[in-house]
DNA sequence: TCTATATATTTAAAAGTTTGGATGTTTAGG
DNA sequence: CCTAAACATCCAAACTTTTAAATATATAGA
């Protein structure tokens, strides 16, 4: 088991922005940074630093369209994170 | 669902020696605070702030026995934390 | 009661995170 | 090619976390 995984992954949801990103993420199925941007009211250098932080984490997934990013929730990296926390039990 | 549990709680685990501490009380039920700063290397305090903020975290039981402290999993906390993830996916 | 052991608290330094302004890069559309 | 839109990067300030030395507190056992 990935050490390093479990814990970039849970210091990715420590965040009540990103926390709020997996949520909408989860509820819309994917949105870009600008939609973040609205949805949190943070800066757009901020936002995209958080976004950067989900990808780098395995939970997030981003595709590129255009000028676009859409992103979406990484089940597989959410499976993985829940069933090492399941193990510990 | 309660969001600040989720960042605590994610938070506890996103430090490689709180996760050292988790995977040792999955493996040997219960551990006290010298067990831990045997284990990990770490000073006395270090491992006290540590305990500290697993157990705020909702992750980790401690209970007192005399001069001890017996630290163990929060099987509920975990399952908490886990049932959280999967219904994000 | 005295001593040794287990843990907590205080304090301060070092390291890491979060944030937004300024600026850079990429791409769609005219 | 030019412009505007979407995103990334650089930077520095504010804040938080991690760490250990010093010190305090509590309890078991002589």
């Amino acid at each position: 088991m990935d050490c390093k995984f479990i814990e970039k992954a849970s210091g990715a949801i420590a965040d009540k922005y990103r926390l709020q990103i997996l949520l909408a993420l989860s509820e819309k199925g994917s949105l870009n940074n600008s939609d973040i941007q609205q949805m949190t009211g943070l800066s757009q250098p901020c936002v995209s630093h958080h976004v950067k932080t989900l990808i780098d984490s395995g939970l997030v997934n981003s595709q590129k369209e255009g000028r676009n990013q859409n992103l979406s929730l990484n089940k597989e990296g959410l499976k993985d994170l829940s069933g090492f926390l399941d193990k510990l039990t």
